[in-house]
DNA sequence: CTATACATGTAACAAGTTACATGATTAA
DNA sequence: TTAATCATGTAACTTGTTACATGTATAG
């Protein structure tokens, strides 16, 4: 159900087609709920069938711009209202650190300099994000903002952890016998 | 393929039963890839097959103790090595933030204020496990540490950022005219 | 003796991914 | 004219969730 939702969130803000979604699902929305076009087109069809979006007008290439209606955002409020959030955070680049183990101490230091790179990356992206769009033109991207807010501290965090536990690998704590993963460094 | 890794991973560490992997599936490992006892118990079923890991022992009421196997922990070192991390991030709590504008302000503080008291509980669990464990004792618990130091910093994270939300939220940003989430505060 | 926690499994369904398939417009 | 990008869709498969189903040991 959470595709849905976030479909009827974006069309509520602005009118776009499928093609334009599936580029907000792998940017700005796709940070927390990520989602392919082969998922988007059939779900369109789903709401539009069920009267929560309508096509409100076309383009070249047979481009269909989508716009969610006044029941679409009712039943919006209503997810928002009645049910429970679901809590549970999916991210298999940190389970990896769980079996970072497996890896000799210099394969383990490039291991994770690659994913440096990677989340100073979305940190970048972020703030390009931040400074780059119009924040204020509509309630939805307010609310957009806080969570894109929320990105920006995710990702400077990674960064920030990232170099804590290259510290930590340096040390050999991966080694057998080596010293445990500290915090106050040393 | 992220569950049967992190079953071999844990599996590695300490021989265990199907209970007990799942319990680590709803905390710890749970936190970054969390999985039901109805995933887990086929996957068990493939492992053994494949010999990726074998039954060591057995206890009251049909318990059924399993250890990851060399070629087992050569599979997991091959998944390390071969193939790349998907750094996607899922996360349906952070995906309803979006459409925070569907609710009038109070509710939409009464919601901060829960999902506040949620994220609280998981820091205040994440401290109680990094207190109680002995992360020296192998080199996979070790590992392990560096995850569970990010999942302390990650849930010290929301709980800023939600405060901050919270007073953007409380100054009237999400009514039509209102002002502009600001990170500087005023 | 009864409730709770332990313990394992399967079945039906929902959600998500990868690959296939096609075609239009635009810029070099 | 040709490559890249825009644009929409479907099919096959994999993964994940919820519900069903059963039985054992332990603590009060």
């Amino acid at each position: 159900m959470s595709l849905r939702h976030g479909l009827l969130d974006l069309l509520a803000g602005e009118p776009m087609s499928g093609y334009d979604l599936s580029r907000y699902f792998a940017v700005s929305m796709g940070n927390v709920w990520p989602a392919q076009h082969s998922q988007i087109y059939p779900e369109l069809a789903r709401l539009t069938a069920e009267g929560l979006i309508t096509q409100t007008g076309e383009g070249p290439r047979g481009r269909k711009i989508y716009q969610t209606t006044p029941q679409g955002i009712e039943a919006l409020r209503a997810w928002m209202r009645d049910s429970k959030p679901d809590y549970q955070v999916r991210y298999e680049a940190l389970l990896r650190i769980f079996c970072l183990w497996v890896l000799p101490t210099d394969e383990a230091l490039a291991y994770l300099a690659r994913d440096r790179k990677e989340y100073a990356r979305h940190l970048e992206e972020m703030e390009q994000a931040i400074a780059e769009k119009d924040w204020g033109a509509h309630t939805t991207t307010r609310a957009a903002r806080l969570t894109i807010e929320f990105g920006r501290r995710f990702y400077t965090n990674l960064v920030e952890w990232i170099d804590w536990a290259t510290e930590q690998v340096a040390a050999g704590t991966l080694q057998p016998g080596g010293p445990l993963p500290s915090v106050t460094g040393g």
